[in-house]
DNA sequence: ACTATCCATCAACATTTCTTGCTTGACCGA
DNA sequence: TCGGTCAAGCAAGAAATGTTGATGGATAGT
């Protein structure tokens, strides 16, 4: 009954770094209408190619995008199943949270 | 039905930088039973009080918590209703992400 | 008034993260 | 095989973040 799982801080921490960046949330966004390719993600987002690849390995590392080469292009793809587990996350902080229930003063 | 509103990438990056830390998340983790003042928190989590604050300023700062004075002590307190628009965005994403479905190749 | 406690803030330093320009490997077409 | 394009990786510097120890303001008890 008390939280499910213990917080995985490491984990979790990752996770909201690689989201934690406007360059990469502006690549997320970009992802959101499907798979895309790191030259596409140059040209929208007016940035140096090797920033990109920065920014999308901060990503990929974090299992936020996965990657797939076709020929000799690299397509990047957002992880629903890492989006889901975030969201998981979030909503148990948020549901974990009782009421305004006070619970007793701390100090004193 | 493209996604509802424009991503707000500052205001997310802030939100998400907040709980990119490890002993910030701890102290999420802390604050998910309810209030706690500072002078809690520095014992279970043993760390220096200027530390602390300087995270707990952290997380105030993105509206993650709110504090409330009461006689020496400061109390700070989750505030929910952050934890429910960082859920909804995250959802967001995750819902606005198509199935499988290439959309065409991008170059070539 | 004096003392002790709680906590925010500051300055200095350490560490991490980000950016830039360049190089390199892979792939493709001619 | 040569030349061109795509993208990852590296090294060096710049910038942002986090840590530490010290100080000071507010509050409360005596």
């Amino acid at each position: 009954m008390p939280a499910a799982t213990a917080l995985d801080t490491a984990q979790a921490s990752r996770w909201f770094h690689a989201l934690s960046d406007e360059t990469r949330l502006e690549i997320v966004e970009r992802l959101l209408t499907g798979e895309r390719c790191v030259c596409e993600l140059t040209d929208d987002l007016d940035v140096a190619q090797s920033r990109l690849s920065f920014h999308l390995k901060t990503l990929k590392d974090a299992d936020l995008v996965t990657d797939r080469r076709d020929g000799r292009w690299v397509h990047y793809t957002l992880n629903r199943e890492t989006l889901g587990e975030i969201e998981a996350l979030v909503g148990s902080f948020k549901r974990a949270l009782r009421g305004p229930g006070k619970q007793g003063a701390c100090c004193d």
